[in-house]
DNA sequence: GTCCATGCAAACTGTTTGCACGCGC
DNA sequence: GCGCGTGCAAACAGTTTGCATGGAC
């Protein structure tokens, strides 16, 4: 579901917080990228638009906007937290060892697992985190180190 | 599979690593709990049979018993790692949000999901995390903030 | 005896927090 | 104008590392 911007301000109120311009920036560096952006990646992405903004202030929006439900976290791989705007349907990921690509994917099997534990043990699932790591057809065949680049 | 410890130098040496008392404490710590322990945990269980085993070999020996494929590491909730024994068959996990109790549970559909990413887009998966999160059955009805005891 | 593993403390990284100022509402 | 949100820097927590000593093999 898209979120047309027009609602924006409505549903921070609605949670009681405020829409500033930080936090309506982070919003978008999420929403046009590819997504799984770290912390650094946001804040890097972030300075383009407004030179000021502080890593603090990177790390508070985000956890608002995930509180209010607009951003999705996840832990891939061991490392630190990525983020991505909660704009599309839940998936999950893949993440290749070799050339640290990430491949998004969904199933509905997930449904069926959450079933199952509801009904096995009545807990009430709210959140799902399904990640899977190996190797990508590429780093199959030419099992390279692979490299891992962003923009700077 | 249960690993009789006669084969245990065997298994480090065939990775290259030796077999010490404190790589030997720490597993067994592991494999007498009920698993998902953190590594603070870990050192102050390993402490009570050797008062001078550091925090550094704790993280060092952890690291290496999980390359040899003795032990596990998952990331439940947000926070730090957690460890145990790879004993026996894979697994996945539930954390209680409200009293932070850890479920264990399997189900036959993961592998079908790997099956599908596998031939969906050729990636060879070599490690599975399900982490799923809510509230159990006890913290539904009374909306406690729960308590997450352990000892000292 | 060789060399990996340990203990200690210091360094590092990702994240959080206290405080004074600024801006959304 | 009130009060939450921000920027800055300092504090934190978990984890890693350099170095001299000790123990596995």
């Amino acid at each position: 579901m898209v979120r047309p911007n027009t609602n924006l301000k409505e549903t921070f109120h609605a949670a009681g917080r405020r829409l500033t311009s930080q936090r309506r920036l982070i919003l978008r560096v999420l929403e046009e990228s590819d997504g799984h952006l770290d912390v650094e990646t946001v804040h890097r992405r972030a300075k383009r638009q407004n030179a000021e903004i502080s890593l603090a202030t990177v790390y508070r929006a985000l956890a608002v906007l995930k509180e209010i439900g607009l951003v999705r976290e996840h832990r891939l791989g061991e490392e630190h937290a990525h983020y991505e705007a909660a704009n599309d349907h839940p998936h999950y990921h893949f993440t290749c060892l070799g050339c640290g690509q990430v491949i998004e994917f969904d199933t509905p099997l997930i449904d069926r697992v959450i079933q199952s534990v509801h009904e096995r043990h009545r807990a009430q699932i709210l959140d799902v985190h399904l990640h899977l790591s190996g190797y990508c057809e590429q780093c199959q065949r030419s099992n390279n180190g692979g490299s891992y680049n962003d923009e700077t």
